[in-house]
DNA sequence: TCCTTATGTACAA
DNA sequence: TGTACCTAAGGAC
């Protein structure tokens, strides 16, 4: 399940399994029969990220660069895995299978045929990417500062910043004290530089880990003086999904409370500026 | 076996 | 604001 880390590790990993190689291209699943058939043995010359947006370009040596535009919603996930591949499952939307792997993908909201026009379309409506070296925060800033929305909803605005999700965007409140339902217009330019910052270092290190971890050495239940925990999602997190259990730092109970048809979660006591 | 839930988004009213 | 969409896992029965 995908924030954009995990998005732009799978734009390495397809590219580390199959960049260079013409792949077989199917759609066991059916919906993306067509255009398969049309990539099939085509080579995949490159892949890219955007937020929460991962591109499969083909054939680039033509005119215009053939693109997969995979988005994977809430339910998609991807499997990658040696040949030989097995039979197929019928959700498979779309497989890529070459003489050394093969990768599956499943239930994604968006998995579609698109030009390099339509690529660019999607590039202009998403915010900056803290994960894209040409992602310039202040345009971000522009948006939040002038905005009476909470930063909370801002946060997952994919307009305003691309490939935060609903556990940055938590964990990144919490490591700066900041009040989930403090007005955009209210924070301040170190407050945003130091957020920016701190998300390209974490996402940075989700990619590199394939999973968000975001609790500090010396809040570490070892360094507490805790009994370990494992959060069910892969990592090690401040608030995510811990309601009524007690904050990591101040062991006041963490709350949760719906914003925008999505759960949020904050330690009242560390979040109160 | 059924129900709930989920790291997301788009569109209708 | 509500609902539809796509899938799989875990828990309640």
């Amino acid at each position: 399940m995908p924030e954009g880390h995990t998005i732009h590790r799978l734009a390495q990993d397809y590219a580390a399994a199959f960049l260079g190689t013409a792949p077989r291209v199917t759609s066991p699943q059916g919906k993306f029969s067509d255009a398969a058939a049309l990539l099939d043995r085509a080579e995949l010359t490159r892949t890219e990220a955007h937020g929460k947006h991962l591109f499969l370009g083909f054939r680039d040596t033509g005119p215009a660069t053939e693109w997969i535009h995979i988005h994977l919603g809430l339910f998609g996930k991807v499997a990658f895995g040696p040949t030989p591949a097995p039979p197929p499952t019928d959700t498979v939307r779309l497989r890529l299978a070459n003489p050394t792997a093969y990768v599956d993908l499943r239930g994604p909201t968006t998995c579609a045929l698109v030009t390099d026009g339509e690529k660019r379309a999607i590039h202009d409506r998403l915010g900056p990417d803290p994960l894209r070296e040409d992602a310039d925060p202040d345009r971000a800033l522009a948006r939040i500062s002038r905005s009476r929305t909470t930063i909370a909803a801002l946060l997952m605005d994919q307009k305003v910043i691309a490939g935060v999700g609903n556990v940055y965007r938590a964990e990144v409140l919490f490591r700066h004290g900041i009040d989930p339902y403090r007005a955009g217009k209210d924070i301040t330019r170190a407050e945003w530089d130091a957020i920016w910052s701190d998300l390209v270092g974490l996402m940075r290190e989700g990619v590199r880990n394939n999973r968000i971890d975001t609790v500090r050495p010396e809040h570490t239940p070892e360094a507490m003086g805790r009994p370990p925990r494992k959060d069910d999602h892969g990592g090690e997190v401040y608030v995510y999904r811990r309601a009524t259990m007690p904050c990591l730092v101040c062991a006041t109970e963490i709350r949760t409370a719906d914003l925008a048809a999505r759960n949020l979660f904050w330690c009242p006591t560390c979040q109160r500026s």
